[in-house]
DNA sequence: CCAACATACATGATGAGTCATGCATTCTCC
DNA sequence: GGAGAATGCATGACTCATCATGTATGTTGG
């Protein structure tokens, strides 16, 4: 049962590069946009989907299809963010199930200060770094590893098959 | 003052599905790991690094070089690793101030059976998608992002040069 | 020798993510 | 039309990561 296929050398060198990278990375760019306007990364992207729809305001099963968060996530994520004014939450006349996640003036200004300076740190430690041509294959290969992880979902939900 | 280099599209394309890779990839491999072995992805870390050493033993500051981790989030990981019976702590004779970091047995058994299923899962979700040459140019670019997020650390710490 | 500073590490508070669970409301289908 | 299932979302408990700060030991210059 030990069949176990180890990395052989460049596997594992590449895949502990890779591995590095995006941890510095995230830690680098979260730190930049903390500190520089005080939201975290995934307040950032919140209100990148939110400031995408003309109208401002998304359902919450919306947001979550568009971040794939967990459910539970997003719901806390949005009260926190509500306590502090970027966001602000309407009933859904529709589905009185549902609600309405909105952008506030104050969320919007919050991403407005925000983008300029995070925009440009993606681009000085990530894009700048690659060529174009690189960049291209990189995106390639990250469209692949998504479409295989999507296929078998969790892998075992399969057994009633 | 906004002469914001914005993204263009393919830049845009390609570093989301960067972004939602590493994303998605982390969620499963950490899933696997968690739901199968009990442990989380930074807990097998700290036991690589434990193991890699033929002491089986670390001084923390060494542990935190290797890791590339914040020294208070170590600290509080090995912490709860110690209660969990993963590691132990040990004086250290030569700096009162220090201390050494022991894989207990618990330890090496937790990783000797966590191993080959996350290895499995990094091959099938990730390298297995990916051809050699593919891997090998991604590890390139890895090492060219770290490398360049080397050069400028803290990127303000010059302001007195 | 001792004051100032550096090093090695711990700790408390707090924001964040996950799991399990709860609870309305809506849908389906007999 | 009403029971049972599914949907949309919230909440509590727990684990984690980070920040700021604390403490003890070591080092160095006068």
């Amino acid at each position: 049962m030990d069949g176990t296929r180890w990395l052989d050398a460049e596997e594992q060198r590449a895949w502990r590069a890779y591995q590095q990278m995006q941890s510095r990375l995230n830690a680098r760019l979260g730190r930049q946009l903390q500190s520089d306007s005080g939201l975290s990364l995934a307040d950032y992207e919140v209100l990148v989907c939110l400031t995408d729809v003309a109208e401002g305001r998304l359902r919450p099963y919306e947001l979550q299809r568009r971040l794939e968060w967990e459910q539970s996530r997003l719901s806390h994520h949005i009260g926190r963010m509500q306590r502090r004014g970027l966001v602000g939450r309407e009933g859904c006349p529709e589905d009185a199930r549902g609600s309405f996640i909105v952008l506030t003036p104050a969320g919007r200004e919050a991403i407005e200060a925000a983008a300029p300076g995070h925009v440009e740190a993606v681009r000085r430690l990530f894009l700048d770094v690659l060529t174009r041509e690189q960049l291209m294959m990189l995106g390639g290969m990250a469209r692949q590893v998504l479409q295989s992880l999507q296929a078998p979902p969790p892998a075992a939900a399969r057994n009633a098959g």
